[in-house]
Parts: structure tokens; C-alpha cells; sequence
DNA sequence: TTACAATACGAAAACGTTTTCGTAAAAGAG
DNA sequence: CTCTTTTACGAAAACGTTTTCGTATTGTAA
């Protein structure tokens, strides 16, 4: 294996030539006070000359602290988790810090295994957007026993208190849906999530209530759980075009779900929106570009990252003693296209 | 600032509840054979009720080695990037490595400092797709100077040896033609990207390729330089569409070309495939969800991520000093859709 | 019994950095 | 000139881990 050590210099090396201790050449670099300026400048230019970068490992090691935040998402490539990471990155970067990423693939056992790993790495924060199959919170439980700041943004746990950031869900679903009642459609069904998860659960809510104050009564045969990808779309859509009344509308917990249903309908020649109108939830790229364009609910993605960064970040610096968790509540944004 | 060392538990911690020396607690833990296994399973049993993590940044100290591996790319939220980083994470994560992530932002300047601070974090390698600003490649020179394995994807540059993987262009442009070829179109025109870039040769000259192959004489009318965007492929289109005869099938450059020319052919009621075939360029994610969906030359993003890592970690394992840079050719995959 | 090998553990040093404390030498005050 | 202060540096310990070497105890063979 390759050791890196031989290849770099130290501030032992740095302190050789110069003649002087360690301890002299840490002060001259830091600026300390009880070093000459002589001293200092000699320091300084020995350290360029001979491409000295301070070892941050014995840094980290010395001080208990790193600068170096972790960050595990489901999945990376998913538009939703990249433009997160993007705005984390973002901030992380401008404070100084740098980003461990890890995916834990929606798989509970990487979760933890990555949980753990970040610990292991001594980061100063971890910042988590749950995966879909995580029931147990164990690991986060002991992520905060360890005094390790800790934020969760989009996919949270409601059994743990923490701080978090999300989107108003059940505001953009109650919008979606209300916009749909607007529009004139009367029978609207809903392809919900997992009915653990939080997000289901808010944007169901959100569907609930926009009915409710339309006066609209609830049909239990509309509502229909499932999971988040296009498959799940198709299944549902299948299981409600057997009901009779069928549903006129159609808000789908996500954008996947929804491409599923439209999926569908082309291939039976349902027309959008005028036999079915269909609401997504998140705006990812593909779905303006499609035909019809889909109307949906737009999460501020990037914006989501860079303020769980900046609540890791305060936590990190204020410590976390003290400190009361808070949930931020992102607003969405009804984007309408052609499927209403 | 949070000092986290209060809150974990050492080797030394186990080593005095157990009244013996931290290394044996280190040898037992690790299985050590000059250890009994009394000892051994006192010290697994208490290190797993203490919550015992080890500290790994201790560990890279004293080893001189860490299993990071620093990646640096232009963006993070584009779908090209975020699937090469899932893929480097997915082949990182198996052997037990973990990414650090770093964004330029397209800036050379902060490209610069994120290898700096790559290389003051002490990675075990880097992989980098560099950003389009780039000219001067000292920062990585210097990263090879200390004997840190490098490898480039995607963005490569010239002027450096090291490990490469990049996507074969030209191949993929002529097997896209010939698909057309087979297909039974005859007067396949091109629209060609910025004639200075590599990528516009690479796929020119595989355009040029697959017709000289067929038999098929070269149309200079059938050529049109133009951008990346859409709005240029709506401007190639109408120029073609003046010629007599008209063309019968079109590869672009690039999809946001491609989508341009569709957009324009429905305005005009061209019918696609009948009248025009169309083709394609990345394979990007909206591409197979419009209607119809786009016939294009998928470039394999996340495997080349993955390739990249594959080579950094043979590099940092073999050690990189008798090491021949290699440059890896990926195929790129004929998508056959509905527009042809 | 004597000699020797095996077993099981501990002491100490090292990785690179920082920080505290100590102390020579120089400078200043009287 | 003496005493005190300031200046400028060094020594040493520490962070948590690993590894090498040494050694006391036990077991085995002749």
C-alpha cells in the first residue's frame, strides 16, 4: 500500500532546516505573538518553497475537531438528493468545511453502516435524509448520545427530536389539490406513499384537508398506498380505473408515481386532462419536458441543502447543549402545466 | 466550539475497566494471535457496551494512511455528475472507502483550493472532471508530485499524464448512424456542435464514418455547425428543411438539440418518425419520457464514475510508481426509441 | 531437575500537530 | 551595576491508535 507520508513535508521538516523546534514553526505560521518576525517570514517562506499543506488528520487529532460534515441521502442521482447536496456543498464550503457523502442506496443496514462510519470519521455534523425501508432510529438516537449535531431535511423521523428541515408538504399537497377542485374536477383520488413515512403522511393530510374545505366527502376507495416509483404509479392507477365512478383527478404523492400514471393512460388512450386530470409532487427536470408538461408541486431542492447546512452549522458552533430543536418549514410551489 | 472527544468512548477507556495495557486492547480487537481469548472476549464484550467506534482519524495518523478518496467535479446537481458520483460511491463504499465531494463550481480558482484541501485532508486518491475554466493544470501536477493517485474523467486534459476515463464519441456517433443507415433512411443529415471541441470532431468524424462505411457520399448541405442548446437545434432544423431533397433523418450533437428539433416538428406537424428520424446524444433523463421517446447514444455515467474509482483504487493499492497512465475508452449504448 | 519454548501481556515509541510551561538571553529600570 | 521585565525560543505532553520488543509466567521435554 501506498504510504502518502513519505512524500510530504511537515513541520518537523520545515523546523530541520530552519534549526529550530516544531513548536517555533506551528507559532511562526500561526502568527503567534512570542515569535520574531524574522522568525515568521522565515518560516513562511520555507513552508511555500517546500509546498508545506498542514496535516489535517493530526489536526483533527489534536483538537478533537474536524471540519469536515457528513451528509447521507438515499441516492445520489436522483435529481431531488444532487441539487440538496448541491446547496450543502455550498455552505459547507464557504464556512470552511468540507462534505463526506454517503448513499445509503432507500437500504436500512447501509444506513447504519455509513451512520456509523461518519462517526468513525470524527465529523463535527451529519445531515440525513432517511431511507425509505428506515423504521428503527436507533442509529440517529446514538448519533445525538454521542453529541454529534445532527439535522434531517425532506425524509424525517418524527421519532426523533431534531432539527429539521422540510418542505411545507402538506400546504403544496393541500394547493395541488385545491387547485384541481378549482379547475372543476370532483372525483380526485390520491396515489399516496408508505403510510409510515412522514412525507406521506403530511401530503395525504394536505389532500385531506383541500377536500374538506371544498366539502368535498372522503372516499376511502381514492386513496391508494404505494411506494415512490413509476411502477407504483402504474399499479395504482390500474387498481383505481376498475372503480366505478372512476376518479376525474389524480394527485400523486410524487413526480415518479405521477410519469407512471401518464405512462398508463397513454398506453390506454385515457386523455389528460380531460378524463384524468394528474398532479406530481417535486418538479424534477423530466417533467416539464414531457407531453403533456405535468403540473406539480415544486420543492426548493437546493434551498432544502443549504439551510439544513447552515442549522448543522450553528449547531456545530453553539454547541448543542442548550439548543431546542426547530423544524423549518420550506414553502412549495404550484407549478401548472397541462395534465390539469 | 463542541468538543466531541468528551463524548466517546477510547481504547484507553476500555483498557482501564478491563485493568490491562490499550494495546492489548488493540490486539484483542483485532484478533491478534498473542491474545487469549478470555481476554479477546472480555474486551469485544465490553467495547461493544461502551459503544466503542474507532477513531479513525487516530487510525490514518498512525498508519500515514486514510480511506477517503476526494473527488472533485464542475457541478453536483447536473444528471451527468451526481450518477458518475453515485457510481464512485457505490464502488468506494464496497471496499470500504468513503468520498469526500467537492463542487468548482466551473472556477478554476476554487478548483484550486479544493485540491489543496484534498490534499491537506490527506485523501488516499482524487478523481476529478475538471471545470471548463481550467487551463493551467499546476494543481495537479502537484497532486502527482506527492505521489497522490489521480485519476480524470469525463474532462480530461492534455497536458497531463495520468489515468483517464473518457467515452468513445466517435464510436457512438457511427453506430448511431449506421442504426440509421440499417434503419433504411438515406439523406441523414447532421447537427454538428462548436467545431473547436473535441466532442464535435469526435462525433463528426464518426457521422462521416458510418456513411463512408455505407457507401453513402458526404453532403456538405447535410452539415450545420451550431451550439448545444435547443434553440440551435430549431435553427438547424429550419435550415435543413429548406433543402431540396429534404433530408430524411437528423443526428444531433447533443439531446437539448435533438428536443429542439422535436419541439419544432410538432409545431410543423412533421411526423417523426415517418418523415424525419431523429436522433439523439447522452441519453439524458428526459429524453426517454417525451412522446415520442428519443432515439440517442447513451453515455454511461455512472459506470464511468464507477471505472474511475476502480482505477484509483488499483492505483492506491499498487502503489503509482512504476504505473503506466492508462486512458479507458467507454462504449457508449444505441438507446432505440420511437423517433427512428 | 534443568533447559527451553510457548503463552499472554505491558511498555514505549511513533504518526504531525498544538499548547502550556519553563527559561535563557536581552532589554529596561533604578 | 543589580534587579526586573520582556522577548524569543525549546521541551514535553497530549490527542488515539498501532506495532515492536521485552519479559514474566506457565508448560513441556530430556
Amino acid at each position: 500500500m501506498l504510504n502518502a507520508r513519505t512524500a510530504h513535508t511537515t513541520i518537523k521538516d520545515i523546523a530541520k532546516q530552519l534549526g529550530v523546534a516544531p513548536s517555533t514553526v506551528t507559532k511562526a505560521l500561526k502568527d503567534y505573538p512570542d515569535v520574531s518576525e524574522g522568525m515568521k517570514e522565515k518560516a513562511r517562506g520555507l513552508a511555500k518553497k517546500m509546498g508545506y499543506l498542514p496535516n489535517s488528520v493530526a489536526q483533527s487529532l489534536q483538537s478533537g475537531e474536524t471540519t469536515t460534515i457528513g451528509v447521507i441521502v438515499p441516492e445520489i442521482k436522483h435529481h431531488f438528493f444532487s441539487a440538496a447536496l448541491d446547496g450543502i456543498e455550498e455552505v459547507a464550503f464557504k464556512e470552511g468545511y468540507s462534505i463526506f457523502v454517503c448513499k445509503s442506496n432507500e437500504d436500512y443496514e447501509r444506513e447504519v453502516i455509513n451512520t456509523r462510519n461518519l462517526l468513525s470519521h470524527f465529523v463535527a455534523g451529519i445531515i440525513v435524509s432517511i431511507s425509505q425501508h428506515t423504521k428503527d432510529v436507533g442509529h440517529f438516537i446514538d448519533v445525538q448520545a454521542r453529541k454529534i449535531p445532527l439535522v434531517f431535511f425532506d425524509r424525517v423521523s418524527d421519532e426523533i427530536a431534531a432539527n429539521k428541515v422540510v418542505v411545507d408538504d402538506r400546504a403544496g399537497a393541500s394547493s395541488a389539490v385545491a387547485h384541481l377542485i378549482e379547475s372543476g374536477y370532483k372525483r380526485i383520488a390520491h396515489l399516496a406513499g408508505p403510510d409510515y413515512l412522514n412525507i406521506s403522511k403530511e401530503r395525504l393530510k394536505g389532500y385531506a384537508a383541500a377536500l374538506k374545505k371544498a366539502g368535498i366527502p372522503f372516499n376511502a376507495d381514492y386513496l391508494i398506498y404505494g411506494g415512490f416509483d413509476e411502477e407504483d404509479g402504474v399499479h395504482g392507477f390500474k387498481r383505481l380505473m376498475k372503480l366505478r365512478p372512476r376518479p376525474d383527478a389524480l394527485f400523486c404523492v410524487n413526480d415518479p408515481v405521477a410519469l407512471g400514471v401518464l405512462l398508463e393512460c397513454k398506453k390506454r388512450k385515457v386523455r389528460v386532462p380531460e378524463e384524468l386530470a394528474v398532479v406530481g409532487f417535486s418538479d424534477n427536470p423530466v417533467v416539464s419536458q414531457i407531453d403533456p408538461p405535468l403540473t406539480t408541486v415544486a420543492q426548493p431542492a437546493y434551498e432544502m441543502g443549504a439551510v439544513a447546512a447552515k442549522m448543522l452549522l450553528q449547531q456545530i458552533r453553539h454547541g448543542n447543549g442548550d439548543f431546542v430543536p426547530e423544524v423549518i418549514k420550506l414553502k412549495t410551489k404550484l407549478m401548472i402545466r397541462k395534465t390539469t
